[in-house]
DNA sequence: CGCAATCTTGAGAATGCTCAAAAGTGGTGG
DNA sequence: CCACCACTTTTGAGCATTCTCAAGATTGCG
């Protein structure tokens, strides 16, 4: 029986039978939502934490005038903060891009196992860390690459976490965004991905088929992004 | 007695006497850094918790063609990632701006007295999701806003937070960074941080007095740049 | 007072944007 | 099963914002 959030967690820390099994259970009650629905919306009060188990999901935060930024993408195993519900209001929107599988657990809920299982907690203090390094990764590549380094950077981001919750082969993986998300997510227009992604392919470095991302020179992809991936802690980081 | 610490978390929860003590005690071991120092350096791993008690810090990320982004300012009150101890490696580097006063904490040390004083450790979760809610409008800032705008919203957001700790009138505070940190923060050059700068005082905006600036027409500066304070969690929030 | 850092200015160039339209894709209802 | 429609991807051309390089002015510190 296949969970992501099991696979994540112990990337980081030794799990019991005991906690393996309280994870199951969360991830139990996940129900299927659409691609492309809001799951807890902007200036809202935090309700229940959220657990993705299949699909891909984002944070965004739009402007009044409709422009849109992607502030992180979720993968299966991702949550939203767990300590949501200190706050009144939420400062961004949590929305699905693919069709997904989502858990919505109580803020109790989760403080008692968290409570209960010491390890779980810890790996999950270890995840937000991380998901607070990929922000800052995401603001140097907003603010320091070129366009064309940017897409190479975020494909190389997306393809080692999916590899980590088993999700992608050694080289390639789903790709459920469109490249106006892609644009939203890397503070440029469509048209500009567009171009990009044709460079990328130009260069022999990249295959996209439909919605599959194909690495073809990841080496070289690697190093015109600059990227290390030792920011998301997952085994193998140095791997290629 | 003036604690920023103190202030800060106050904004967040009611303090007991034996809360601000200890707040206290902590500030009390704080030892002068000057400019330009570095704190805790990239790829190290975690030493000590560290508070900043006065003057302004920043965390950075470099990148091999030495491009830097500045990727959080430290103000007084603020501190480094509490978790921080349950990583290997830190992904990125803590430095000093200005002249700084700098409290250094071991993680066992700061467990007893989260432990010991729950108000203080809930202040301080709350205090993270601010920081990482400002992480993800810096996100914006750089990915969908103009350069002006961007500065823009620097300052509102700069003047906001050091008003929170008593640091700054209802109209000017200290900018102690340069031009060139500017450029940094916003992805920008500094010869364009200049015009921009420039723009902003023929605009009628603000006023940059060596390290002092002084905003003149908050409501046109704060519609620029489209600021919402919301996400600082200060009092206030929808001052003026 | 002098040096180094910071700020300012100018001019040309490049990256990425805007607008517009065509081509391709997929899903839905008749 | 086909036709249609909406969405997505692709292409072209002109343009704006921002960058690069270079040099001069100003500031502040030792």
């Amino acid at each position: 029986m296949f969970n992501p959030l099991i696979q994540k967690l112990e990337g980081f820390v030794e799990l019991s039978d005991a906690d393996r099994d309280a994870l199951h259970r969360l991830a139990s009650v996940a129900r299927d939502v659409p691609a492309r629905t809001n799951l807890v919306r902007e200036g809202e009060p935090p309700s229940d934490i959220i657990f993705i188990t299949e699909g891909i999901g984002c944070r965004f935060k739009q402007r009044a005038n409709g422009a849109r930024q992607i502030t992180a993408y979720l993968v299966p195993g991702d949550t939203c903060d767990l300590d949501i519900a200190l706050l009144n209001r939420l400062d961004h929107t949590i929305a699905t891009l693919s069709p997904c599988k989502v858990a919505r657990v109580s803020a109790t809920t989760l403080r008692e196992i968290t409570e209960n299982h010491p390890a779980i907690a810890r790996a999950m203090r270890i995840s937000a860390l991380i998901d607070e390094a990929t922000l800052r990764e995401w603001l140097v590549n907003i603010g320091c690459r070129s366009a064309l380094e940017r897409i190479a950077h975020l494909f190389c981001e997306f393809l080692v976490r999916l590899r980590a919750v088993g999700l992608a082969t050694e080289d390639s993986c789903d790709l459920p965004m469109t490249q106006h998300e892609l644009a939203d997510t890397t503070g440029m227009t469509t048209v500009h991905v567009n171009r990009s992604l044709q460079e990328l392919r130009r260069r022999g470095l990249i295959e996209l088929k439909g919605k599959n991302l194909k690495v073809l020179d990841w080496p070289r992809l690697r190093s015109l992004a600059e990227f290390k991936a030792g920011y998301l802690r997952v085994d193998g980081q140095t791997m290629f």
